[in-house]
DNA sequence: GCTCTGTTAGAAACTGGTTACTCGCCAGCC
DNA sequence: GGCTGGCGAGTAACCAGTTTCTAACAGAGC
């Protein structure tokens, strides 16, 4: 009485009835498929399928028999083979260039909140700050799912500009598209330099040095930009770039360097940098910010749980997971795209600053040999 | 001159000729799928699926033929098809409780990088310390992959044990599941415990108060167990349980308490905690270790940085993760899995901790209304 | 009672690949 | 010269679902 469907044995009785070939490894545990409980339902395959996804209308009676199958058999059916036949996985993936990064980390946490509101799943991949990696890994994961949020790419404009169509929907984050319709969520880094020039030339400092960020960086080009773009402004303003990182390490060690250049005030790429920084000038007996200021960019969680605390430039890190999701959602959906966004930082003034000293903090003072 | 394989057009002349339905919606790209670069290059699928894998010989001028169609059309195989047709997707996934805990951010970095090296793919779920959406999340992700890493699962030892075999195969961090085959990847926890309450003792401290993590972590439970069995040891030895839980904030709010049962040490459930302690402890005017000693664990990247710096127990979080990986793809390869392993904390004595004050830091001291 | 219509569920095509079989062809050997 | 062996490539089954098309059947209307 089986109705079991005829995709399956290609005539059972004149072809040779070649062992069931099993796939897995594993125990012996005869994965549920839809077949086998359309078999053990007596129904075909549609007619599970039809119960599973409760479309289209099914007899009472079928549909409890379906159930009981499915049930008894353990059935849930493969995302894979949906996914196939769907078109659709239900998830989509993220590329960031650093994972220890808190930013991105926080980005991560914000659109995989997102995402699994709506039933989707996130796959991450690092790229380790590199753009012929980044390139290949966005290519592949795009792929595998049915978007992709690139957070602050590094593969050159020209190549993302020729991708981007292969790999939409997409949403950048802190990279811009000029002329695409690539949806773009990006922090107004320079708006944020600027206040926290304003805040230091208000404590008296003329004299800043900047620990800048990977080369790669379009953010760290843009506050470069906004640096030197305040730098003209004021009389006896001076402005010395050090190339430092994005790293603890990377701030460190560019401590000694830093204070060699005879400035008044740190600003650094980033609240990781400023935390390496700071541990660093301490280290060489200065105090902060009585002999020397800093500071940092993203508000990282511990900006504020630092001593002195950090003051740095806040901007909405979850807030940009879930609008990516936002866009890549609306994207995915054919509907209208809100337009770009640029958060605007939010200047929080903490301990790390304060008013120029006196003399120029160059030598040790506090701890050390007096 | 078309090799057009049969399995499309069932009969070109007698069917009505349905328009092909297209899916995608964006724009009018046609897809390119293996039938497609096979029409092109004037040979069967199965050709093509052998260039593009290498398996197998094929004629060198049939070789260049595919690749030339595959390279005009702009063709990759569908990594969806592909994980159908093999079995397998090359994709892990990890489930952790709380993607803001830089612990299972570390896991999750090693895991994936780990992962990366080998060619596959992480996919990333967020239980949100909730144990029966854990449940689901984990049986749901392990379909979507190819192995399952749970990190520090909040799950009833129950409903793991009968979950565990779905779920192979499968890794568990923080968690053992004994008499099960399950590998599991520990840290111990009673051993990092016991140490921090030597060196605390050492200093002369005899009360200690424990700000609790997450009632469901097991790792909470083990950390409990060995201050009780520390405090038994000793003579006039006090051990207070203050409930708190695993954030910054949860720290924060049980600064007052954790002052008022009058311990000279604190001893927090991780470093986040810790932290959040801390910065409540000096809000309350306390000098950290001069009045009060505080001690976490984990040594997170921060721990270092504040001031004082953290006194905490070093788990190598990272190692966890890439660890984790090595006995997935050891299971994944039906090869022989390493044992379990529980790693050693390492004490890191920096300055959070110091001698027993004096007098009893009940009150405010150094900053504040002298 | 017969036709028309609407519902239900099965058959089969389809998603885009991989691979076990098989067949044709050419070289080597007796 | 015929038989055999090996190699290369096409055929078709298969992965596990979804969905269009269609046949069968029941009820309504004439």
């Amino acid at each position: 009485m089986s109705s079991r469907t005829g995709d399956r044995g290609r005539g059972e009785e004149d072809a040779p009835p070649r062992p069931p070939r099993r796939r897995g490894g594993h125990p012996e545990r005869a994965k549920a498929t839809i077949s086998r409980v359309a078999d053990a339902a007596g129904v075909s395959r549609a007619t599970v399928s039809r119960v599973m996804n409760g479309t289209s209308t099914v007899a009472p009676e079928l549909v409890a028999r379906v159930r009981a199958a499915a049930e008894a058999l353990n059935y849930e059916p493969s995302p894979v083979a949906r996914s196939l036949a769907l078109g659709r996985t239900s998830t989509v993936s993220l590329i960031v260039p650093d994972l220890a990064n808190p930013m991105f980390q926080d980005v991560l946490r914000g659109l995989s909140n997102a995402a699994a509101e709506e039933g989707h799943r996130l796959l991450v991949a690092e790229s380790n700050e590199n753009a012929g990696e980044e390139a290949i890994l966005a290519v592949e994961a795009r792929r595998r799912s049915d978007g992709l949020v690139l957070a602050s790419p590094r593969v050159p404009e020209e190549e993302l500009r020729s991708l981007s169509e292969r790999l939409a929907p997409l949403v950048l984050l802190n990279r811009e598209l000029p002329g695409s319709s690539v949806p773009s969520l990006s922090v107004d880094y320079a708006a944020g330099i600027k206040e926290i020039v304003a805040h230091l030339v208000a404590f008296g400092h003329r004299h800043l040095v900047y620990l800048s960020g990977p080369e790669a960086s379009t953010s760290n080009r843009d506050r470069i930009a906004a640096l030197h773009a305040a730098a003209v402004l004021g009389p006896g303003f001076t402005l010395t770039e050090l190339a430092c990182g994005a790293t603890f390490e990377d701030g460190h060690q560019a401590a000694r360097a830093a204070v060699a250049t005879g400035a008044t005030a740190v600003v650094a790429y980033n609240d990781m940098v400023a935390f390496g920084a700071m541990s660093g000038l301490r280290e060489l007996g200065l105090d902060i910010p009585g002999d020397i200021s800093i500071t940092g960019f993203d508000d990282i969680p511990f900006a504020r749980y630092t001593s002195p605390p950090l003051t740095t430039a806040s901007i909405p890190r979850n807030e940009l997971g879930r609008q990516a999701w936002g866009r890549l959602w609306a994207l995915m959906n054919g509907g209208p795209v809100a337009h770009n966004v640029r958060f605007q930082p939010r200047l929080l003034v903490r301990d790390s600053t304060g008013p120029v000293p006196d003399r120029p903090a160059s030598g040790r003072r506090r701890k050390g040999s007096a």
